[in-house]
DNA sequence: ATTTAGCACTCGCACAAAAATAGTGCTAAA
DNA sequence: TTTAGCACTATTTTTGTGCGAGTGCTAAAT
C-alpha cells in the first residue's frame, strides 16, 4: 500500500521493534513510559512520544483510543516480520530435540504431518496446522491385487507420487486368484499413468471385454480406483492445540471465536488460502492480509514441506496477530527443515535392528 | 448414590420433566411462574413452588442462589435421561437422510466415522465425537509385498480384522522380485496370527536366517509390521463442530473450556473413558459422572458400532450439561443404526456401474 | 389435607455516578 | 534536540442504588 520504503530512521526502528515486542509479551497497548523504563533506550518518555506519534502517523502504530498507549498496526508487524526474516538465526540447539521426537513417530506422511503439527503447536503455544495440499493430478504407477476371501481383495495402488493406497474391495461373486491376477495385469496396462478424468467408459468396457466371465470385477475395481484418487485430490487438514489459542485474550469473544473455529474445520479456505499463496519459503499472513475475513485479527505462519521439489505438506501455526513471530518463524524453518531433510535420506531404517539386539543387554 | 427409587409423585416427574426442558431451551434457572405459564400444569405458582421444594430436598433440583429459579442437578438429569430412554420413539423421517449421507462417503471405516462424527455434530449442533477404540490385540492374516522400485517396496497386511493396512518400506540394499515373494511367504508362514508382543528376536533372527543373502530385508519390515500393529492398536479419535460448543454460554470461561479442548486432543481420557463404559447400548454420561474431571458440566452421548458383534467404532456427541438429550439420543442411534446396517451389508457396488452408463447420457 | 393467595425478604444484576489510572500532547526550559 | 512538567482525556475500576425475579412462609380457601 503506502510502502514509503525505509524512511524509518534507526532509533524509530529500534522503538518500533521494542513496542511490537512488549505488546507481543502482555498484549495490552504499551506505553511511552514503558518502553523507557524496560528497555536499554536512552532517552526519555517525551522524546518516545514524539517518535511514536510520528510513527503513528507514517501507520505503524494505532491508538485504540486517546489515552491509551501505542499498539502496532498490521504494517507495523509487517515490518517487524519483514525486518526479522532478514536477520532471525538459527539457533540450532533445539533443532535435536525435534529430529528426535519426528524419528520416533516416523511413519507415513500423515503421521509425520500430524506429529510436526503437535511439534508446533506445542513448541510455540499457539495453534499448530498440518495440511496436506490438493495434488492437482493424481496417476497411478501400479497396481496390485490381493485376494483376502472368496468375496474380498484388497486393492495396492502405488500413486505416480510414490505413495501407497489400499482399498478393500467386495466383490459381487466369487473371486479367484488366477482371476485377480489377470485384472491386475490389465489394470496396470490400461490405467496406469492415467488421472481421474482420463478413465473413460470406452476404456472401462475394453477391459470387461477383455476379462469376458469375470467381467463383473472390473466395476468395483474401478471405481476404487476414482475414489482413491479423489480422495488424494481432496487435501486435508489438521489442526492440533486449539486450546492455546484461548489464552490469548484476543479469542475472548467467543461469538468470533466460533466462527473462526467454524472456518477452519471445513478446511476448504484455509486450504485454497496456504495453496495459493505458496511461496515456497515462510510465508507470513498477518491479519487482513488473508483474504479470509475471520482470520482479521490473526496471523498464520507456514512453510511448504518440498521433497525432490515437490510440495507434499505444509505445516504452520496460527496465533494471534501478536504472535511471537521470532520464536514462531525460527521453530517452523527448523521443523520443515528437520522433516525436509529425513524424506531426503528416507527411513532411518538401521534403527529397529540396533533396537532388537540392544533389546537383550538392556 | 441416593436412589430412594421411584419416589417420586406423578406429578413431580411431570414437574421435574418440564423444568429440565425449560432449562434445556433457555439454559437459565427456571422458576415456578414460568412452569404454571408456559406448561400445561394445572396448579398454581405456589404449589409448583412446594413441589420444587421437596425436589430440591430430595436432590434432584438445585438453586444457583437464593431468590434464583431451579436448576437440574445431576440426579435430576440423570432421572430425565433415565425415564427418556426407555420411552423415546424412533421418528424415522431423518433416517433417510442419514443413509444418503453415509452412503455418498462410504470408504474405509476412518472416513465413514469422521462423516458420521460429522453428521452428528450437525444435526445436533453439539460437538460431534468418532472413536476407533483400541484393539485389544491385532494379528495379521495375511501379508503380500509389492515392489516399488530399486530400493523401495510396499508391505500389504490384512489384519484378523479384515482391515487392510499398507506401509512402505525402503531397504539398504535392491530388492529382486524374487526375493520379495520369498519374504512373503516367510511372513505369512511365521508371523501370522501373531500379536505384536509374539514377534520375538529368535523369530526374526531365525527369518533372517532363512532369508540367507537377502537377510537385510527382514528388519525393516518387520519394523513395519510392529508399527502398523502398535497404530492399529492405538485408538484414534476425531471431533467435528468444536465451534458449536461456543454457542452455550456454559463454555464461556474459556479458562475451561481451554482445559477441556486440551483433554480432548490429548484423547486418552475420552479414549479410555468410551472403552470401560461399553454397555454396548447408548451412553450417557452426565457431568461429574465421567471420571475426567474437566468436563464436569458437560455430558457426552455416545454409542458403539458393532459388525459381527465386535465394536469398530463409537459415535458420540458432546455438549452442555443441559444438552437436549431427546434429540440427542434419538440422533445417535440413528446414526449408528445406519452405520451397523451398512457393514452388514457392505458397499453398495452396483452404484458405480449405473453412474458410468448415465454418465452419457447426461 | 391439600391447594392457593398474598406478602416480606433475599439476592443478583444492570445501570449510573464517582474515583482512580494511565498515557498523551503541548509548552517551555535545558 | 531532548527533557521535564502539566493540563487534558478516555478508560477502567469502584462504589452505590433500585429493580425484578423468585423464593419461603403464613394464612385463608377449598
Amino acid at each position: 500500500m503506502c510502502a514509503k520504503g525505509t524512511e524509518l530512521s534507526e532509533r524509530k526502528k529500534l522503538i518500533l521493534k521494542a513496542l511490537v515486542e512488549a505488546h507481543i509479551e502482555g498484549g495490552e497497548p504499551v506505553g511511552s513510559k514503558y518502553i523507557t523504563q524496560n528497555n536499554l533506550l536512552s532517552c526519555s518518555s517525551a522524546t518516545i512520544r514524539n517518535e511514536m506519534a510520528e510513527l503513528e502517523q507514517m501507520g505503524y502504530l494505532v491508538q485504540p483510543h486517546t489515552s491509551a498507549g501505542r499498539v502496532p498496526s498490521e504494517m507495523g508487524y509487517r515490518f517487524y516480520v519483514d525486518t526479522l526474516v532478514e536477520q532471525y538465526a538459527r539457533t540450532t540447539h533445539e533443532v535435536g530435540q525435534i529430529n528426535q521426537l519426528l524419528k520416533a513417530k516416523m511413519a507415513e506422511i500423515d503421521q509425520i504431518l500430524e506429529t510436526a503439527s503437535r511439534l508446533a503447536s506445542s513448541m510455540t503455544n499457539y495453534t499448530g496446522i498440518a495440511i496436506k495440499p490438493k495434488a492437482s493430478s493424481v496417476t497411478m504407477s501400479k497396481f496390485e491385487l490381493v485376494s483376502m476371501d472368496e468375496n474380498n481383495f484388497a486393492m495396492v495402488m502405488i500413486t505416480s507420487g510414490g505413495a501407497v493406497k489400499t482399498k478393500k474391495v467386495k466383490t459381487t461373486g466369487t473371486v479367484r486368484e488366477d482371476d485377480l491376477r489377470r485384472l491386475a495385469e490389465l489394470f496396470n496396462e490400461c490405467l496406469c499413468g492415467l488421472s481421474a478424468d482420463m478413465i473413460t467408459l470406452p476404456i472401462i468396457m475394453e477391459m470387461e471385454n477383455v476379462m469376458g466371465d469375470s467381467a463383473f470385477l472390473v466395476t468395483p475395481a474401478v471405481k476404487c480406483v476414482y475414489e482413491v484418487m479423489s480422495e488424494i485430490d481432496g487435501g486435508t487438514m489438521r489442526l492440533s492445540g486449539i486450546n492455546h489459542l484461548l489464552k490469548y485474550p484476543e479469542y475472548s469473544d467467543t461469538q468470533q471465536l466460533g466462527q473462526l473455529l467454524g472456518t477452519l474445520e471445513s478446511k476448504d479456505e484455509i486450504l485454497d488460502l496456504v495453496s495459493q499463496a505458496e511461496s515456497d519459503d515462510i510465508n507470513v499472513l498477518i491479519g487482513s492480509e488473508s483474504p479470509v475475513k475471520v482470520m482479521n485479527n490473526s496471523s498464520l505462519v507456514f512453510k511448504p514441506i518440498k521433497k525432490h521439489g515437490k510440495t507434499i505438506g505444509v505445516i504452520g501455526v496460527l496465533g494471534p496477530r501478536r504472535m511471537n513471530y521470532k520464536q514462531v518463524l525460527q521453530t517452523i524453518d527448523e521443523i520443515t527443515g528437520s522433516i525436509s531433510s529425513m524424506m531426503d535420506e528416507e527411513a532411518p531404517i538401521k534403527e529397529l535392528s540396533e533396537k532388537g539386539e540392544h533389546h537383550g543387554g538392556e
